[in-house]
RNA sequence: GCCGAAGUGGCGGAACUGGCAGACGCACGGGACUUAAAAUCCCGCGGGAGUUAAAUCCCGUACCGGUUCGAUUCCGGUCUUCGGCACCA
């Protein structure tokens, strides 16, 4: 072994070896129990992040230290390489999107061969490769036949920027997700998922997830936003038309006062038409129009509405009431039509105050005076109580009215019982080059059709121009003019493209089958792989990638690809990776290249910092210092070795006879198996990575002083030291590695099995108690360890310290925890 | 407003099932080695009282209260920070 440690000499040679070796290999047929180890694959950017850094590391140590524990482990990664940025290069440089996509490819794919992280490149994928995406395109038509893809015309949110659709997902804050521009509405017919098919379903199994991090299960919850309410009818005076409400609190009925429409009802023009509101009504709804979501459905904006002349009839009480039509009032939730119950709502006492319309009490709060239902609210009530002013329903609490009014809406046939979502679904259409194609021809004379399966796959043309603001596809006449697969006449096609989660919404099931040229995975290779034991990455992604990917492997099962209807069973969400208090990000200036870490400390000391630094789901917060502290480390490890090394040459380290050995040979082998006990249990149960190194720490900390102990004995200290190194090997693969071979080896550290405790290392003779009175620390003593509790009593009594503590007072209680400590209760 | 997570030294963090608060690392201080510096090795390092030095004692895990022999850990309440959702009828 060399004296210095030199990661920059060690870590490439171990690199292009394990590569040539293609030592992690997953197995196709094995005996061993199977793990899939998933770090979310990265969008080829052209460079690797410091956030990548600490996603794969994380999933490499798992992966390590699975493979170690004798499981057959799939560690694979590709590249989710379809999207936007490659076609902005692409107006900006004039270099095609595919150029300059695999250009960043290799990049980062050398960046992330230099951090040695153990993946199998046979399995590499990039979505943007004509053998992945016509599996994507395959998949589609799949959905399409099962009917959960439709077209539709709709006012869809619609980023001027990026100068396509989006799905609602996508939109932040009324903000395009990508580049932050004011999202805005347009008219178009566009491509949908039926995701809302599944909803229920999506909802109901988080529950199944008890591997996944509570708060992302809850921000899918609160997207599907399930309700549970009925759907009632009102008629309207004068007409035949009824209007559809949906409502929550059907026990509110008896205090509606008003009805609103969204602006954009079907109903609405309608009923204003050749009257004196037409024209004012017509005003607002162009007023909407040019607003987007967030101004006008925020909880900052104030309400606004406009009565429209109309009034319907409460199909319960018989009362007459005026219709508005208001701001706040989405067409595309429920019916698009709100009864307003101002008594019992926060917003409609709003809206009824600024608008002077009445606001009868129906529901008494629990304690009112029933002589009081008549007075006005100062508030809004909205919580529990009894019924009041609601004729038959009077006297009941407001749970049990809920359900007889419902019933009693049923029975007469002017309502039902419904559930509603807030999940809407998901629109695949973009107006976009650089992305899988829909497979779908438009013909004169046979309408929509699928293009055939062996037509597959729909390649991106060549012949387009890149112009800022338009779809670059329709200029490509190769592309656009076919014939129809059906009849054979000229045709044209579909020249959207689909959103890139669709891409990633399937490509861990790819991994089991990325070669495969005659289906997108087979059951042989699928089936035994997943579903995916542990998925890490950003939760960032908590609704998109998380609730697309659950829905295609639900849909999958259904279509019979598929037996597992959950695709990730374990979920770890890691933290941010920032700088100064916040995240590291270009306009901050506050980033960190990971080349420029590795080139300077190397890939090993990169992987301890950022694995010592914090645990994985925590922010991680960047500390140069704290890199030079683990490259100390490294280098502390390399130089123990390189001693024990050098004393040792050619004399033969005599055997471990553990019962031979004295106090301090005794302490230091239960360390050394106290740490692999602890090391174990880190990284397998709880990931904590942190403790897990701290612990070596403190290994490689006793052992420096060990080993300047004359009496030290030296097959304690190999033991330590081999320990030390094989349960470091998941973390800094290369140092570890280099050693091991260094101190005669001829087998892989990597191919080691994990260490296995010791248990009788661990006892001690004596152990220390604490002795408490009145539950503080008075005294420490040294006791043999199988002393009996009575004779321990009896020797804590004697002790003076114990004694000053308890004399002139009355021990009313000894509490023995046995083995850890004594509480002598006194009065 | 609703939901979720967090709050511990100068800093990152640890304490696993209620049992020695502050492991490990950083920063800082002292010593050894060196002509010297760096590197390295060893020691110290929450606050206060006390003392030549120590022993020792008191306080201390956002705040207030509770349960318990004993609470960073459990319960109730308050505050702060971060993240998500937000006129969803």
């Amino acid at each position: 072994m060399q004296e210095k440690y030199s990661f920059s000499e060690i870590e490439p040679k171990w690199q292009k070896r394990w590569l040539e070796e293609k030592a992690w290999r997953a197995e196709e047929h094995s005996e061993k129990p199977k793990f899939y180890a998933l770090a979310m694959f990265p969008y080829p950017s052209g460079n690797l992040h410091i956030g990548h850094v600490r996603n794969y590391s994380i999933v490499d140590v798992i992966a390590r230290f699975k493979r170690m524990q004798g499981y057959n482990v799939l560690h694979p990664i590709g590249w989710d390489a379809f999207g936007l940025p490659a076609e902005n290069a692409a107006i900006k440089n004039q270099t095609p999107p595919a150029e300059w996509t695999w250009k960043n490819i290799a990049n980062m794919k050398r960046q992330l061969q230099s951090m040695g992280i153990s993946y199998d490149w046979e399995r590499e994928v990039a979505t943007c490769h004509p053998g992945y995406y016509k599996w994507t395109q395959w998949i589609f038509l799949e959905f399409y036949k099962h009917g959960l893809v439709y077209k539709k015309k709709a006012a869809v949110n619609w980023c001027p920027s990026c100068a396509t659709v989006l799905a609602n997902e996508q939109v932040v804050d009324g903000a395009c997700e990508r580049c932050e521009t004011p999202v805005t509405k347009k008219d178009l017919e566009q491509w949908f998922f039926k995701i809302t098919d599944y909803a229920d379903v999506l909802l109901d199994d988080l529950n199944k997830l008890e591997g996944w991090p509570e708060k992302v299960k809850a921000m899918q919850r609160n997207w599907i936003g399930r309700s549970e309410g009925v759907e009632t009818e009102f008629g309207i005076e004068g007409r035949e038309e009824r209007i559809k409400v949906y409502t929550t609190r059907i026990d509110t009925i008896f205090g509606v006062t008003y009805l609103v429409l969204a602006p954009e009802h079907p109903l609405v023009q309608e009923l204003v038409a050749n009257s004196k509101f037409e024209q004012p009504v017509m005003a607002f709804m162009d007023k909407m129009k040019g607003l987007n979501e967030i101004a006008r459905t925020s909880t900052e904006v104030e309400k606004e509405g406009l009565f429209i002349g109309k009034y319907c009839i409460n199909p319960l009480s018989g009362k007459r009431i005026p219709i508005w039509i208001a701001n706040y009032v989405l067409v595309d939730y429920g019916t698009g039509a709100v009864m307003g119950v101002p008594a019992h709502d926060e917003r409609d006492f709003a809206f009824a105050t600024k608008y002077n319309l009445p606001i009868p009490m129906v529901i008494l709060p629990p304690g009112m005076d029933a002589a009081a239902k008549d007075k006005p609210l100062a508030a809004a009530f909205t919580e529990e109580g009894t019924m009041v002013n609601s004729g038959e329903f009077d006297g009941l609490d407001n749970d049990t009215a809920w359900d007889q009014i419902a019933d009693a809406l049923e029975k007469r046939g002017l309502g039902e019982r419904k559930v509603n979502f807030r999940l809407r679904d998901w629109l695949i259409s973009r107006q976009r080059y650089w992305g899988a194609a829909i497979p779908m021809v438009y013909c004169e004379h046979c309408g929509t059709v699928p293009v055939p399966e062996k037509d597959l796959p729909v390649l991106l043309p060549e012949d387009v121009v890149f112009k800022a603001g338009e779809n670059p596809l329709t200029t490509s006449e190769s592309f656009v003019h076919t014939t129809c697969p059906t009849c054979g006449a000229p045709a044209h096609r579909e020249t959207d493209t689909m959103d890139t989660f669709m891409c990633s919404s399937w490509y861990y099931l790819r991994y089991t089958d990325p070669r495969n040229e005659e289906e997108p995975f087979s059951h042989e290779a699928v089936d035994p792989w997943m579903n995916v034991d542990q998925y890490v990455g950003g939760v960032e992604h908590a609704i998109l990638h998380l609730l697309y990917s659950r829905f295609f492997t639900k849909a999958l099962r259904d279509f019979g690809f598929l037996k597992v209807d959950e695709p990730f069973q374990n979920l770890l969400t890691q933290g941010m990776v920032c700088m100064d208090g916040s995240k590291m990000s270009k306009s901050k200036g506050n980033v960190v290249s990971p080349e420029e870490i590795i080139n300077r400390f190397g890939a090993d000391t990169a992987r301890i910092f950022i694995l010592f630094a914090a645990p994985p789901e925590r922010d991680l917060e960047w500390s140069e210092q704290g890199v030079e502290g683990c490259y100390r480390f490294l280098n502390r490890i390399w130089r123990l070795a390189a001693q024990y090394e050098a004393t040792l040459k050619g004399k033969k380290t005599p055997p471990l006879d553990p019962g031979s050995l004295d106090t301090e040979g005794k302490a230091m082998r239960r360390q050394t198996h106290l740490t692999i006990q602890r090391v174990t249990n880190d990284v397998g149960q709880r990931f904590n990575f942190n403790t897990a190194i701290s612990a070596i720490m403190e290994l490689v900390n006793a052992l420096y002083l060990y080993k300047e102990k004359p009496e030290a004995n030296p097959a304690v200290a190999k033991e330590a030291l081999e320990h030390i190194l094989v349960l470091l090997a998941p973390f800094a693969p290369h140092i570890t590695e280099e050693i091991w071979a260094g101190l005669g080896h001829a087998q892989s550290i990597h191919a080691q099995e994990w260490p296995s405790l010791d248990e009788a290392a661990l006892t001690q003779d004596e152990i220390t108690i604490v002795l408490q009175v009145n539950g503080k620390v008075r005294e420490r003593i040294q006791v043999p360890a199988e002393i009996s509790a009575a004779e321990l009593e009896k020797q804590i009594r004697t002790l003076p310290k114990i004694h000053e503590w308890t004399q002139g007072k009355e021990i009313i209680k000894v509490v023995t925890v046995p083995g850890k400590l004594v509480n002598l209760v006194v009065r």
